[in-house]
DNA sequence: AGAATCACTTGCAATTTGCCAGCGACCTAA
DNA sequence: TTAGGTCGCTGGCAAATTGCAAGTGATTCT
C-alpha cells in the first residue's frame, strides 16, 4: 500500500479524506453493485434501481478508477463493453458499506432481510472474509 | 426504535437510504466534530478544519436535525449560542465513522496517530463504548 | 451607548446534477 | 454486405447545489 503525492484535500484528517473520496451520493452505490451484486458492465450499474444517470455514472467511475479503487478493462468476448473490478482499496471499504447497511436498515424503512442485517452486524468478519472469498476466486476468471 | 412514513427514497436498499441521509461532503464533518472533538456551537463547527461555508454549515446542521441525528437547543448561558448534541440515532453513527477513518488512514495521507488507527481497527467495540459513555455523561450536564 | 459576538441570510458566480437525444464502435441476423 | 441492435459514452440545456463574503437582527460586553 502507498502512500502517493496524493491530490490536495481540505484538510489532513482520514475521515476528510475518506470523504472527498466517496462522500457523494452515488460512489458507495457503484462499490455496492460491484461487490454485492456482482454487477461488472456499465449496464448493470446504470440498472442499479436509483436512477443514476449516465453522465453522472460515467464521471463517477472514471473518478473511482483515479483513486485506485476499480480497475476497467475491456471485454475479450465484446469488444464494446467494459468490465469492472474492484481492487484490494476497493475491497477494504467493505466494513465502510456494512456499517452503512446495517445503520440504515436500523433507522430507515428498508427490504434488506433481518436475519442478514443481524448477521452483518454480530459478525461482521464473515461479511468480510465471505467479500473477500468472492474476490478472490473473480480475480482469477478470464475476462467475460 | 420508529419507522416513521419517512420521504421518498430512491430505493428501498439501506445503503442508499444511509446515502440519501448523510451522503454527502459535509454532514459527517459535522458528526465527527461532535462525536469526536466535542464541538457543540455553531462557531466550532465552522472552525472544524475543512472550510466549510456558512450557508452550507446551515443547511446541513438543519437537514440532520431533521433526520433526527442531532438536536438544537438554544444556550441558557449566552442566548445567541445554541447547542448542538447528538441523539442515539446520530451516536450510532460511530461504528461508520471508525470504518471511514480506518480506510482513510490506510489509503490517504493523514495525521491521524497510527496507535490510535489499530486500535480503532483491532477493537472497534471500545471506541463505540468509549464514545457513547462521553455521550450519557454529557447528557446530563446542564445547558452551558 | 457603542462595539463585539452569534447565527445565520443573501446576492451572485461557479460548479454539479439530471434528462435524454445523439454518436461512433462493435455485434448479430438476414 | 447491409440493416438493425447494443454498448458506453457525449453533450446541450435547465435546474439545483456549492462557495464566497458582505450584511442583518438579536444578544452580550465594556
Amino acid at each position: 500500500m502507498r502512500r502517493q503525492e496524493g491530490p490536495s484535500r481540505r484538510s489532513r484528517c482520514p475521515l476528510n479524506a475518506s470523504l472527498e473520496v466517496f462522500g457523494d451520493s452515488w460512489s458507495l452505490m457503484i462499490v455496492r453493485d460491484l461487490m454485492l451484486r456482482g454487477a461488472r458492465t456499465f449496464n448493470e450499474f446504470l440498472d442499479g434501481g436509483e436512477g443514476i444517470a449516465t453522465n453522472i455514472l460515467t464521471n463517477r467511475l472514471q473518478r473511482l478508477a483515479a483513486e485506485g479503487i476499480l480497475i476497467k478493462a475491456r471485454s475479450t468476448a465484446d469488444h464494446r463493453k467494459y468490465l469492472y473490478r474492484l481492487t484490494e482499496k476497493g475491497i477494504d471499504l467493505a466494513p465502510v458499506l456494512a456499517e452503512m447497511i446495517v445503520w440504515g436498515a436500523r433507522y430507515e424503512d428498508t427490504d434488506a432481510p433481518p436475519a442478514v442485517i443481524r448477521e452483518m452486524e454480530l459478525h461482521p468478519e464473515e461479511f468480510l472474509s465471505q467479500v473477500r472469498k468472492q474476490w478472490k476466486n473473480r480475480r482469477s476468471e478470464p475476462g467475460g
